[in-house]
DNA sequence: CGAATTTGACCGGCGC
DNA sequence: GCGCCGGTCAAATTCG
């Protein structure tokens, strides 16, 4: 939730701040559910029956290999993923944003480590890491095969660090696309 | 020259 | 035990 809440963060002060861009921003209020254990969640999207049929099943953390990255210097935490103790969750914040561009700039610095593509779209899904050291804060963004103006984007992890880019360049962004609040 | 992207290979888990 | 699937790594390449 922390994560939304920061991201979302400056959004909202973007939005109070220049309020020429009415979007609704309250989409934090219906996708705060980071507190909720991993196994069940339903719905991660608010479109019925899109992609809802894979997004429950992930199991990922950190592999065996997953703790080296290129750098090195990014260290992250082991936490017992091997031995099967405990029930790791995964806090993933998904939503969907109507936009032309795959590549939503939230502020924060991305870079793309790898694109797959998925069964259920015909569009790959890249997959992105923020660049920040010790910000282990990953993204996928993936686009909907039913409607290709829409943008799936899941974010996982916590952001602790400020945002590097102006909020200008975001509301230029705000103002392409539509953000989906429909309550499920 | 450094950083980011690209793309194929590799890995771990799950299903059969 | 093998194969499939989804996710990640890592070398090469391109871009700034």
């Amino acid at each position: 939730m922390e994560n939304l809440e920061g991201f979302f963060h400056g959004l909202s002060s973007l939005s109070s701040s220049s309020s020429s861009t009415s979007l609704s921003l309250n989409l934090t209020n219906s996708l705060g559910y980071g507190e909720i254990q991993g196994d069940r969640d339903n719905g991660v999207l608010g479109v019925p029956g899109s992609l809802n049929a894979d997004n429950n099943s992930y199991l990922y953390e950190n592999k065996g290999s997953g703790g080296t990255t290129t750098t090195g210097t990014e260290e992250r935490m082991d936490n017992t993923k091997k031995g099967g103790n405990k029930k790791m969750k995964k806090p993933r914040h998904a939503f969907q944003t109507r936009s032309q561009v795959d590549i939503l700039d939230d502020g924060y610095r991305w870079r793309k480590y790898g694109q797959k593509a998925v069964k259920n779209n015909k569009f790959p899904r890249s997959y992105y890491r923020c660049t920040h050291q010790g910000c282990n804060v990953k993204k996928q963004v993936q686009r909907l095969t039913k409607d290709e103006g829409i943008v799936e984007t899941t974010y996982e992890g916590m952001h602790s660090h400020p945002i590097q880019k102006t909020n200008d360049n975001f509301e230029h962004i705000l103002s392409q696309m539509q953000i989906y609040t429909s309550s499920f």
